[in-house]
DNA sequence: CCCGGGTGTCAAGAACGGGTCAAGACCGTT
DNA sequence: AACGGTCTTGACCCGTTCTTGACACCCGGG
């Protein structure tokens, strides 16, 4: 739970108590992306106002890493700001005041979608690690630069390792739903990243392609 | 989309539309149900003021099979009513009159997490395993490379375990509405998957063949 | 005994999708 | 205005996959 308000959170957390949840707290951004990094919460609930971050920035550190639910609490109720958050990777939006009933309902909901991997901010592999909080990859030793396009297609992999990851979704994570069908980009990004990658670009290890399907990230 | 309101549902679909989705609509409960079992939604935007069914009828019609996500629309913004939703088995809850850019914010939010299984995605036999996540097939110790139809037809059956999947279900399924009648086809790809998992494809284990109705996986 | 519907099996050409390279377009910076 | 890096687009070759046709088989009924 991340607020500045004590009292909204001493209560918060007396009610969350009662549920049979365990819950840590934090008054601020930085501790709280630092204690979420400790603690690797299953759930996250925000809120927006924040005396040192502004509540996107602490999404966006958080979001690279954490795949749990994110849920987000804000005095605003104005809909940009609740598309913003939302797009941001928030699961769920909820205005001040709320009713702590729905809060809880909510909490509920995006919980029941299942808390299934445990996250982990850094990827390694026998080649190359993947650092996803410090947005850098290493292989061997050595600091290799991504381009942002890259970088946001490694990451999508990455981030669901083993799994096949459909050439569509990878489209629309990284060029949004309007590219959903220019799958030649992909095999351009795919050539490039093998090159900079794998040990063996031409018969790769890590970034295999499932023809007609997509690709996946086998560590 | 089902809303009884027929003019907010020619507003959505256009708007829908423009963002590249595609829409099914459905005016009342029972159709609702209909047109989500045949046409296998990626997701539903579910009005709880119907003239048949009450909302969280429908939402209980659903969730035995239906895994992904629902959105609720209400124009009811008791919390009682979004508690009840919401354990119901709705993943978001609207309450009308709502922003269309929030609409569509929280829809991408319920999206990005995926259609996750809450039941067992890994269909396990003595002689290979079908993981539906991960779209990977293991024979013994050796993953097994499928092609998207074989992959397609596969999934299709093994999700039926030990019932009977008609030929023109699979093909349907598969290949399109268009293909019906092509049962050659499926003798083709049968074989095929039979020769990469079965011991002895001559003699089908899993496989089954029910002549003139369909096929059957067998666990 | 033959016949026909439905099935299993094999193979070949066509169609598709993927890897690769490189030139041009685009962007922010200097 | 020039530059560097990045993204987009086009062209080519290659291997795989899909589609289609041919033929053998099994099994019941005429």
């Amino acid at each position: 739970m991340v607020d500045d308000d004590a009292q909204l959170l001493r209560a918060l957390r007396i009610t969350l108590r009662a549920a049979q949840y365990e819950v840590v707290t934090a008054t601020d951004g930085r501790s709280a992306l630092r204690e979420a990094a400790d603690t690797h919460p299953d759930v996250v609930v925000l809120d927006l106002g924040l005396p040192d971050l502004d509540g996107t920035e602490v999404l966006a550190g958080l979001r690279p890493w954490f795949t749990g639910p994110v849920l987000v609490l804000s005095a605003r109720a104005d809909s940009q700001d609740k598309v913003g958050a939302l797009d941001a990777g928030a699961d769920d939006y909820v205005t001040k005041p709320f009713d702590m009933a729905e809060l809880l309902a909510r909490l509920r909901a995006v919980l029941r979608r299942g808390a299934s991997e445990p996250d982990e901010p850094v990827v390694r592999t026998e080649h190359f690690t993947v650092d996803l909080v410090a947005r850098q990859v290493t292989v061997g030793d050595t600091v290799v630069r991504l381009t942002p396009t890259e970088w946001g297609l490694l990451s999508e992999l990455v981030r669901a390792p083993g799994r096949l990851v459909g050439q569509r979704q990878l489209l629309q994570a990284v060029w949004g739903p309007a590219y959903a069908t220019e799958t030649h980009y992909l095999r351009v990004y795919l050539n490039q990243l093998r090159r900079k990658l794998e040990p063996d670009p031409a018969h790769p290890r890590y970034l295999h392609t499932e023809p007609g399907m997509g690709y996946r990230f086998t560590p």
